[in-house]
DNA sequence: ACTTGATTCAAACAAACGTTTGAACTAGAG
DNA sequence: CTCTAGTTCAAACGTTTGTTTGAATCAAGT
């Protein structure tokens, strides 16, 4: 049993990360949650940086290798025409959101972890995450330009960065949800509804005309008086 | 000058917590930046969590007053009648990002210092948040559920949700855009245009027709293979 | 000028942090 | 058994953290 030292850590490292944060959790809560000795750490992972790069890469690079195989898939089943929008979105949403359901890919735990690293400030978890994201980024940005192809590449820019935003907000927990809603309407947030719900707000964002833009900061402008 | 302390303190608190995180910022940098004595911040504050709550009282209420003040000028504009959806996004997006370029209100650095805390774990920021909040979310819910009348309540949760969750992301800084975007289109992300894609996105998220989700959740349950 | 109350300051406090060390322990190979 | 390489362990390292202390400084009141 001896041999799962390294899992340990890792478990309850992730456990601990998705609770309070990275900044917030110490190696020596993360060893004593695992009752490994303190040393240990940096004994197989080298240092508190390359432990938080190991919990990340565990969990993130399955995840990605699923979009890229979704995509993958409709591309192949689609063949040259423009993937419906819908599917390109559930491709990139579902892949981390179904994980959650997975107990062997850390459960409800995971979700957390993956969104908290993504509105966590500049650091490791940035430089971490950056490489793992270019492969996934390079391929959707191409397919939804695709099937969004009367879009300008500005708004197009926009909405990606929303359907991630959105992303990372759902996944980084209820906890801000309650912020706002205090009245719970159906029990803790299902993850097959959230995912549901997810979808079709995006669906409908990114499906919104073009060129509204111009038209908002007009009147933006005209509120504000500032010439153009 | 010498009654500058505190003001001193909080600025400079807010610039740090702002570009570094709360976590990430300590009392000696705080001072060290504010050019005051270490012990002026519990002199005056009493601790670390109270600077914490001061720093964002001091931006959170006049913003929601803000939105609050909209909310209520659209009310009185429309008498009885529903307000119009993107009306009433605009009230609750606006002040939030409208603010940023008052540089009293402490321009740019204002917008992440919000977003920051809107993505920060559970602990003092959350605690202090939730007291700001509940006002606004107690008058923008029944709003938004008269305009969106013909959605049901979760939906309804869920997509107010999804518009905070956006706005706290949009807020949160442009260092989790350029993960995902390596092309810079259009130089850094103005403030202006910003609002208007968001406004627009949420908008159309918002108007997406209701009861989509009976039929993605069976869709899901059919190619999960589980049954009702 | 003297007193008073508010503020600033250098110094120290205990606690917690990530990391390192060197000895103890556990295997399997010769 | 002996040797060796891999791993665990208690203890300590030097920093840095938030907070406290007591004297020094300041501004004003009488």
């Amino acid at each position: 049993m001896k041999r799962g030292t390294k899992e340990s850590i890792l478990d309850a490292a992730e456990a601990l990360f998705a609770e309070r944060g990275f900044d917030a959790t110490s190696l020596r809560a993360i060893t004593s949650a695992a009752r490994v000795n303190l040393a240990a750490v940096n004994y197989h992972f080298g240092s508190r940086e390359a432990l938080i790069e190991a919990v990340l890469a565990r969990r993130v690079e399955p995840m990605n290798e699923q979009r890229l195989q979704r995509l993958s898939d409709l591309q192949a089943h689609y063949g040259t025409a423009a993937v419906p929008l819908r599917e390109l979105i559930r491709a990139f949403v579902a892949p981390a959101l179904e994980l959650s359901h997975d107990r062997s890919h850390g459960g409800q735990r995971f979700i957390r972890l993956i969104g908290r690293s993504l509105s966590e400030p500049a650091g490791v978890v940035h430089d971490c995450l950056r490489g793992h994201y270019e492969a996934v980024s390079e391929r959707f940005k191409p397919a939804f330009a695709r099937t969004l192809s009367h879009l300008p590449a500005q708004e197009l820019y926009w909405r990606m960065h929303f359907m991630v935003g959105l992303l990372a907000y759902l996944m980084a927990g209820a906890d801000i949800m309650r912020l706002i809603a205090s009245s719970r309407l159906s029990g803790p947030p299902d993850g097959r509804t959230a995912l549901a719900q997810l979808v079709e707000f995006v669906h409908a964002g990114m499906s919104a005309p073009a060129g509204a833009e111009s038209a908002t900061v007009a009147a933006a402008e005209r509120a504000a008086g500032s010439g153009s």
